[in-house]
DNA sequence: CCCCAGGTGGGAG
DNA sequence: CTCCCACCTGGG
């Protein structure tokens, strides 16, 4: 597999390294895994890259031969989400412990993944781990995605997974949630929905769909809204996340945790949010 | 061998 | 509305 020579992403955000990998490999996404020092292979949409940190915290791209470079290059800068200015939704912030985990974590970004990337990598992460999670969709994507470069292969549309027998579906190690993959991909494709639409929706309509999908509860569809269709007032409560606002703000249930957040941290929770579970991942 | 993990669904209380 | 536990599977 021939790579290009390395080429800057023009307005590439600046990251620090540990923001780079936690970035990629936080949680957000499950596409990427590190090959090297500051360097990640990975697929996103039909684009597979090694990116790669230079020494000015920029970031660099190859692409496979044949890939249009420019092409590329502007689609790696949308997935990093380069035009936002994260800075500013922490600067001066009012809380000091959104202040302290922001200075912890000062390059830290939310990925622009597609809804339908999410919708499928978020059902697949129920009660697993990062690495099972990252198994699970490689070999989803082995299975019944396109091989879009040597040993690169994109994540399968919903119309793939819902005429995939479901043995293929257990196969990927997928457990209970190969039944909800397919019946959600079923749904999708009967309803005649259009993924990419819950960028257009209002969060609350767009989360009202989502949860009628098999498998995706509130956590579940809350990443697919913050980390699929940039919906920054998403505030995913997992296990991690249920901990931090137990210690921080002593709320005990997650639906407590989701309407502070919504009242306190209002349109940018989703992004506080990453920022609080980096936080207490990295020193629970 | 036993336990649980970055949840959800569905039934009971 | 809030509990509670089964659900697959791999790794500790």
């Amino acid at each position: 597999m021939n790579f290009s020579v390395p080429f800057e992403i023009e307005n590439s955000p600046f990251f620090l390294p540990s923001d780079f990998k936690e970035t990629l490999d936080g949680g957000q996404s499950f596409r990427w895994r590190e090959v090297g020092e500051n360097a990640f292979e990975g697929v996103f949409e039909d684009i597979a890259a090694r990116l790669l940190l230079n020494g000015r915290g920029k970031v660099c791209a190859q692409v496979p031969e044949g890939f249009d470079q420019e092409k590329c290059a502007k689609k790696i800068a949308d997935f990093l989400d380069a035009e936002r200015d994260y800075a500013k939704i922490t600067k001066n912030h009012k809380d000091e412990r959104v202040v302290k985990a922001a200075k912890r974590f000062p390059t830290l970004r939310i990925l622009r993944q597609t809804p339908q990337e999410a919708i499928i990598c978020f059902i697949c992460s129920s009660s697993k781990r990062i690495v099972q999670i990252k198994q699970c969709v490689s070999l989803l994507s082995e299975k019944l995605g396109d091989e879009i470069a040597p040993n690169f292969h994109a994540l399968p549309n919903f119309e793939k997974i819902a005429d995939a027998p479901i043995e293929i579906l257990r196969d990927c190690k997928l457990g209970f949630r190969a039944d909800y993959l397919k019946r959600t991909a079923q749904k999708i494709v009967s309803d005649k929905f259009n993924p990419e639409s819950l960028r257009e929706m209002p969060y609350q309509e767009a989360k009202k769909y989502l949860l009628s999908l098999s498998g995706v509860g509130e956590k579940v569809a809350d990443c697919i809204l913050l980390f699929g269709a940039a919906k920054f007032e998403a505030f995913p409560v997992d296990t991690w996340i249920s901990k931090s606002m137990a210690a921080l703000y002593d709320l005990k249930t997650p639906k407590d945790a989701r309407a502070f957040a919504s009242k306190q941290f209002g349109a940018n929770a989703g992004y506080i949010q990453q920022l609080l579970f980096a936080d207490i991942r990295s020193n629970p």
